[in-house]
DNA sequence: CTGTTAGCGCGTTCAA
DNA sequence: TTGAACGCGCTAACAG
């Protein structure tokens, strides 16, 4: 019989040791070094023999806390997403707090949905990467005095702690990669920026930054991403003068145009393709796509720090903010069509 | 002020509508129709000015459940546990339950852990995908009346529902595709199959069913991932006589293997290749990869029901436990060389 | 060091 | 139809 859950009480616990609830509370709680070894060893076997677990929703109905963290997620199916979950989950766990995940789809009404049932289940924290704008809920959500840290994408007007990647820096690295390898018009691919914020931070920072480096410079919006939204444009931008090199926003648009460049039979290289976001494809395709790798961990992890200091308010433990991504070059960025011994980069 | 949440309390409600906690409790709960009108005016307006939600920890804690679900997977990275995740989300939420994830990172001694803590927080019923072999904890859980249900791998000697793909259908389907586009010959590649029933299951089919079909049959089972494992077995494969073809026991090996095709220069089509699972760059990759598409929806809405059928234990609604796949032929399993128009497949 | 008492927010008797 | 009282499993005062 080796682990009968959480079902035995405080109570049956205590009986069984011969002493009160309150030392067995104890026992499980910060204030173990206050009971008697004798009553320890008690406690410790009656509680073995009857399997006791704490039952963490009573403990959180009083004051210990629920243990408790809240994470909001807009499109659980994206790989970087995913990531970010990984990383959270990880440093939540690493300071004894689990983590409850809701998925949003991208959809701002069940976004409301499922931040009232995060609420509702008393968490201590919130990590919220955002589909659409709940500004109003999460200010009440703030003001109420749960702690809230934003992923990824800032909420307008929310004074809020955002952690995620440096935009404007990642688009830098990457026009910066494009001239060095010799590109002179480079075409930017993103989908609709109303929504997320970090799609808006890019491609301003884009808009800013490409003349002034010399090139020729091109956006492209997408509603959607199916292939034939972007294949006119694509198809246009290709027979262009001059090297000419695609950048893709995110990984999705990343997928889209790896789709549109085999559906017009373009080689990579030649007309250039990188994208933000690193995939576990980039470097299988053809000659390899380079990338602008998010570091996930670091990120998650950061959230999760933040969001702690907000809890303990004390140490003021400054995290890191925006994070600086991870070229990976390859040969989707090669103009020359000569083809490199090794395209993989780990 | 528009959704000031849940930190009000029934009482706060009660004094505010002049009325009794009772009357709030029944108003939130199946017995609002046996309230007046009047007064159920009154609450409603009350709690919305509030913002009430009730407490959902302190509602588990009496006799009324805790809406929860737990939910433990595998590996949250890969991309068919995340789809298996997005469909239970989705499932549960049609019910009105919420779902807490745990990741184990494929270790069994996290297993542990996370399941012990799912337990802790009480939660009415338990999805596992299993990392190892945790029959322990699961029988224990069982015996104290937490429903439970297996999704994708089974658990030794432990009496449950089983939710996941039909195995045997799987290596058939492949296996009669294979034959039907020519390849005499046929290497199956897996990882290691000791922790994970469904790569057991599939390989024991595998070897039961090559030969019989007229294949010669090879096997490759991995310890890693990392392309120099493939590459020896690959080459030689490779030079055999014949038409040849590699079938790769689930997405992760045949990113392996994609990756060694590639570091090999092998045409795939002439070498075939195909695999269990859909991933968004089968569609991508040169020829495109032939795959076996699991329905993973279909599968994550399947375990839900099967376990609220235990839950309420009335109508023992039957729900299938093994789903068939569905096959998306591509050039990768074309002997020919001639490269179709389409070979994308939705 | 240890036990007693009093709630946490809610559902559920049971009377009224 | 409504309300008062009790208890869920636990922690936090406050005594002994």
């Amino acid at each position: 019989m080796p682990l009968p859950p959480s079902r035995a009480t405080l109570i049956e616990v205590a009986t069984l040791a011969g002493t009160s609830k309150t030392s067995v509370s104890r026992f499980f709680g910060p204030e173990r070094d206050k009971l008697s070894p004798a009553l320890c060893a008690r406690i410790e076997r009656a509680a073995h023999t009857l399997g006791y677990r704490p039952n963490l929703m009573a403990r959180g109905l009083k004051g210990g806390g629920s243990r408790l963290l809240g994470m909001l997620v807009a499109d659980i199916r994206n790989p970087f997403s995913v990531a970010l979950v990984h990383g959270v989950e990880q440093a939540a766990r690493a300071q004894g707090y689990s983590l409850i995940v809701c998925n949003t789809d991208n959809d701002p009404v069940l976004e409301q949905t499922q931040l009232a049932t995060l609420a509702a289940y008393q968490v201590e924290g919130l990590i919220i990467n955002a589909s659409g704008q709940p500004e109003a809920p999460l200010q009440a959500l703030m003001h109420s005095g749960v702690p809230l840290v934003l992923l990824d994408r800032e909420v307008n007007q929310l004074k809020a702690d955002v952690i995620g990647l440096d935009n404007a820096q990642a688009i830098d690295m990457a026009l910066e990669h494009l001239v060095l390898q010799g590109y002179r018009s480079v075409l930017y691919v993103s989908e609709s920026p109303t929504q997320a914020s970090t799609r808006q931070a890019r491609l301003i920072r884009f808009e800013q930054q490409a003349r002034p480096r010399g090139l020729t410079s091109r956006t492209l919006l997408l509603n959607s991403l199916e292939p034939d939204a972007v294949l006119p444009t694509l198809k246009a931008f290709a027979q262009s003068a001059g090297p000419a090199a695609v950048l893709c926003g995110n990984g999705n648009v990343t997928l889209a145009l790896a789709r549109g460049f085999q559906r017009l039979g373009l080689a990579m290289g030649p007309v250039g393709l990188m994208g933000i976001d690193e995939l576990d494809w980039c470097a299988l395709i053809a000659p390899g796509i380079t990338t602008l790798a998010q570091p996930t961990d670091a990120i998650g992890r950061a959230a999760v720090t933040c969001l702690l200091n907000q809890l303990k308010s004390t140490t003021p433990a400054t995290v890191l903010h925006r994070h600086a991504p991870r070229l990976c070059p390859r040969g989707s960025t090669q103009l020359s069509s000569f083809t490199p011994e090794e395209s993989n980069n780990p």
